[in-house]
DNA sequence: GCTCAAGTGAAATTCATTTTCATGAAGTGA
DNA sequence: TCACTTCATGAAAATGAATTTCACTTGAGC
C-alpha cells in the first residue's frame, strides 16, 4: 500500500470531499497525525464519517491506520511542502538539511528506473573498459565515486573530469567500451558533444540525468532522476545524494551480476589494506 | 521529545513491566503501530492501564500518540534492529541502500555536536588559507566535496588526497592556515603524522572522524561521527552520506558566517556560469 | 421528469482507551 | 517485628473516540 501516491489521486478516484482531505493532509501532516477525527472533520470541513470512509479508500484499515501510515510518511517525503526559510542557527541549518537529504532519498526510490539500473548494471559488467565523463563538482564526485565503487568489483575503469580530454578520450575510444555519463542538468553540452562522438563510433551509452534532456537523448540507458531544486543559494544541492544513492544501487547490481568476480576483487583489496595497517579486520574497504 | 531515547531508557526510570514493554516495542515496532492497546497488552503480558501509564512515562499523549510517534521513528532509525539480509533483487537493494542512508542521516542529525560545527565554520571562514586532507576513496570524497563547497564561499582552499603529497605539504605549512582532515575509520596514520606536524606548528586542527581516535586526538575541533558498519561486503557505506550531510551543514555554517563575502563569491560564479551557457538561470551552480 | 447511483452527515452503536480504585509488594523507620 | 508509606499493577467502570446505520441530497442517464 502506498498512502503517498493514493493521497496524490492520479487515478481521480476520490470524490470531491475527499480530494479536500487529501489535500488538507498533505498540507498539514502534523496537525492531522495529532489529531482526532473529530478535529480534523472539523477543521476540514467534512463530516467524522466521511473521514473514515476516505481512510478506507485509501487503503487504510480506518483513521488510525491512516494517522500510523501517514506518520511513517512525515518523517520523509513530506518537506518539500513546507517552505523554505531562510534558516539560520546550526540547529536550523542541521534539520533542513537532513530532512532535504532525506527527501531526496525517499523521491530517488520512489523514482527509480530498476529496469534501467539492471541494463546499466548488465552493460557496465560486460564491458571491456568503462569510460565516465561528468564534470562541474557534482557530477564529477559522482563519476569519481562510481570509479571508487567498480574499480573494488574489479571493473577496469576511468573517470575523467576535464572536458578537453574528455574530447581527445571519445576521438580515441575503442570497441569494448562502455561510456558512463553524469550530468544533474542534462544539459552539459560539452558532455553531449562527447557522448555523441561515441555514439558515431558504436559505444554502448549509460547516463545519469534528468528525463527528456539533452544528455538523456543520447543515450541507451537513462537512469532518470528529477528533483526539485532548492531556493537558498547557501545550500549545496540535496539531489547529489539521490544521485550518490543510484550510483550505490547501480554499484551493488554490478557486483551482483558476477558476485565471483566481484567478491575476488574486494577480498584482494581487503587482504592488502589488512596487511598494511594494524590488522584490524574490521575497517571500511578505504577510509 | 525524543522517543527514541526515552524507550532505551538511559535514566532507568521506566518500571520492571514498563521495562518489558520498551523491549517488546522496539522488537515489535510493525505489530506496535498496527495494533490496539488490549491486543499489545496481552501480547506483552501485561494490562492496558499500564501500556497507558507506559506511554505517558516516555512522554507521549496516550496510546495513539505513541503509536504515531514509534511510526514516526519506525521507517528511520529502527533499521539498524533488522539483521541484514543477503539481498539480491534490485528492488531489495534498492530498498536497503535507501534506507540505510536515511538512518545513516537520522544517526547523523542525533549525534552531531553544533558547538562543534560552529567551532569549526568560524575557524574555516577565519583562515587565510584552508588545507584539507583525506585519502582512500570515501575520505578523498568529502575533502573534494569540501573544497567544492568552500571555493564557491570565496575560501582559499586545497584539498589533497596524496599521502606523500600531504607530508609535504604538513612541512611546509604557512600560519594562518587552518588544517581540515577527514578519516573514517579515524586510523589512517598518515594522516594522524601530517596532522601531529601542523600540530607542531601551531596550525589549528579541524577533523571529522570517529570520536576518541587517533585522528580525533590530534584535533582542536572534533566533528565526531561514529555510525555502526554494515556486513554486507558488497555493499558501499551509508556513513558516507553522514559525512557528506556534515559538510553541507558546515559548508553553510561557514556561508553564514560571512554572508557578503560568501554571496559575492556565489553570484560571481552565477554569473560567469550563466554567460557561458545557455542563459538559463534557474541551473545549479555546477553540473 | 423519473430512476438510480454515488456522496454525505446525524444519530446510534460499537469499540478502544483511560480513569478510578483496590490490592499487593517493597521499602522505611520506630 | 510491626505499622506505615510509596509505588506498581490490574479489574472494573467510565469516558471518549471511531464506525455503522440510515436517511437525505445531488446529479447523471434514460
Amino acid at each position: 500500500m502506498d498512502l503517498f501516491h493514493a493521497l496524490s489521486d492520479e487515478g481521480n478516484r476520490l470524490s470531491a470531499l475527499e480530494t479536500k482531505l487529501a489535500r488538507f493532509a498533505l498540507e498539514n501532516v502534523d496537525f492531522v497525525v495529532n489529531s482526532s477525527i473529530v478535529e480534523l472533520a472539523e477543521k476540514a470541513g467534512v463530516s467524522p464519517p466521511t473521514v473514515t470512509r476516505f481512510c478506507r479508500r485509501l487503503g487504510c484499515q480506518g483513521y488510525s491506520d491512516f494517522k500510523v501510515q501517514l506518520a511513517k510518511l512525515a518523517y520523509v517525503g513530506m518537506r518539500y511542502l513546507t517552505p523554505e526559510a531562510p534558516t539560520a542557527t546550526a540547529e536550523e541549518v542541521a534539520q533542513d538539511i537532513v530532512s532535504k537529504a532525506q527527501n531526496a532519498l525517499f523521491e530517488l526510490h520512489r523514482q527509480l528506473d530498476l529496469a534501467a539500473i539492471e541494463k546499466a548494471a548488465q552493460l557496465l559488467r560486460g564491458a571491456d573498459f568503462i569510460q565516465a565523463f561528468g564534470a562541474s563538482g557534482n557530477s564529477a564526485m559522482i563519476v569519481n565515486e562510481l570509479h571508487n565503487r567498480l574499480f573494488r568489483l574489479g571493473c577496469r575503469m576511468n573517470a575523467s573530469n576535464d572536458h578537453n580530454m574528455n574530447l581527445m578520450i571519445s576521438a580515441s575510444v575503442q570497441p569494448g567500451t562502455v561510456v558512463f555519463g553524469s550530468s544533474f542538468t542534462g544539459r552539459d553540452m560539452g558532455l553531449v558533444h562527447c557522448l555523441e562522438l561515441m555514439r558515431q563510433r558504436g559505444i554502448p551509452i549509460v547516463v545519469i540525468t534528468q528525463h527528456g534532456s539533452p544528455v538523456a537523448a543520447t543515450a541507451d540507458v537513462v537512469i532518470g532522476i528529477d528533483l526539485p531544486e532548492g531556493k537558498n543559494i547557501f545550500r549545496p544541492t540535496s539531489t547529489r545524494y539521490a544521485f550518490l544513492a543510484a550510483i550505490d544501487i547501480l554499484a551493488n547490481m554490478v557486483a551482483y551480476a558476477d558476485r565471483n568476480t566481484s567478491l575476488k576483487a574486494l577480498r584482494s583489496i581487503k587482504e592488502e589494506l589488512v596487511r598494511n595497517r594494524d590488522g584490524d579486520d574490521r575497517q571500511l574497504l578505504g577510509d
